[in-house]
DNA sequence: GTCTATAGAATGATAGAC
DNA sequence: GTCTATCATTCTATAGAC
């Protein structure tokens, strides 16, 4: 007779406790970088506010970089999902915008990790990734064929070789003028995403 | 008799030296802040590129948040010195976009410091210093002035605060689509001047 | 001889690694 | 919790200018 059938599966309630503690982690990091950056946060507080020791952090990640490493993946992962989510039927340009205001909510909301363009070591890190890599290919491939749609469309400049369009949309994701104008008080959340999307896809110019 | 009017100046020399050194000083840490940034810069580097020992450096700044804050003063009488010599007949429009684009000249050639928006102890070193609030408010006066002109002669859209149009300007000091743009090797810097300049005052979309 | 600048070592604190 | 490396900062002793 064969027991297996009928056992429980034991190792899972261990397991589940190890995946529930790296997503805590993550989510942990992932703030910390939104918040700091890299070089301003530490491991321990990190493991601080996790709650757990310092030593089982490293049980799970072994240097602070694959930790960033980690939250970023998570973030790409989370942008790929949206990607996805948006409606098959829907303009180019509007899933551009859509993207775009998405990006700027999670930033002013403080959940946007955003790494330091100079530290070259976390880049490597990085980019020796493949699920990053992979991540971030899908959603470049995904917005940059809905720029040279909506550039054969007409609806974005076509003078525009289309990776600066790529690029200035990625930038949205760590603009200092939301912060900036989130500390002046003066506008909500939403006014704010109003005026930069505005800034962003209709320019400075009057029209 | 007097000598003192005969005399020549005595002190002048080992004065000008002083000032010499203290030019390479600011000179060098402007470059590692454009290049690296301030975590990511050592004193000792510093020391080591100007070619003198480590105490001679805090005879001159005694920490380095206050090196720091010398390059970013530098930088800023550099941003003053630039806005009083545009011509006084130009549009303001024009005076805009000039300002806008020999900021990101300066970027493109490493030469701008950069500052984690997130280092408050570096911010708070900075607010308290008087030339650099000083030259801030400075420029921010003249600019200010220029974007309501602009605005008012239908140059710049009327519906933006010129708040928002004043920290998207200056947030062109420190846009990573410059350096994205170059790494990529398929455009001249003028070329990218111009690309990131008409995503800026044109937009993406179609005009 | 006195004063200053320098080089190099010493100190102390922080924070990553295990 | 411990070990260790990195750095900012300070100290000390020597060399040189005046």
């Amino acid at each position: 007779m064969n027991t297996d059938i009928q056992k429980p599966p034991k190792k899972s309630f261990k397991i589940q406790m190890l995946a529930a503690r790296e997503m805590a982690i993550i989510q942990s990091v992932n703030r910390f970088l939104a918040e700091k950056g890299f070089d301003a946060m530490t491991v321990d507080e990190v493991a601080a506010e996790v709650g757990i020791a310092k030593a089982s952090l490293y049980k799970h990640f072994t240097s602070k970089e694959e930790l960033a490493c980690a939250a970023m993946v998570a973030a790409m992962r989370k942008a790929q999902d949206f990607i996805q989510s948006l409606p098959a039927g829907q303009a180019p340009i509007d899933k551009l915008k859509a993207v775009t205001r998405w990006t700027m909510t999670l930033k002013l909301q403080g959940l946007m990790p955003s790494l330091p363009s100079q530290n070259s070591s976390l880049r490597a890190t990085l980019m020796a990734n493949k699920d990053y890599m992979d991540g971030l290919m899908e959603v470049s491939d995904a917005l940059g064929g809905w720029i040279e749609e909506a550039q054969a469309q007409g609806q974005i400049n076509k003078g525009l070789p289309a990776v600066a369009v790529l690029y200035t949309l990625f930038a949205r994701a760590c603009d200092p003028v939301l912060e900036f104008l989130k500390m002046g008080e003066q506008h909500t959340d939403e006014q704010i995403l109003d005026l930069v999307m505005s800034t962003c896809f209709d320019g400075l110019s009057a029209r």
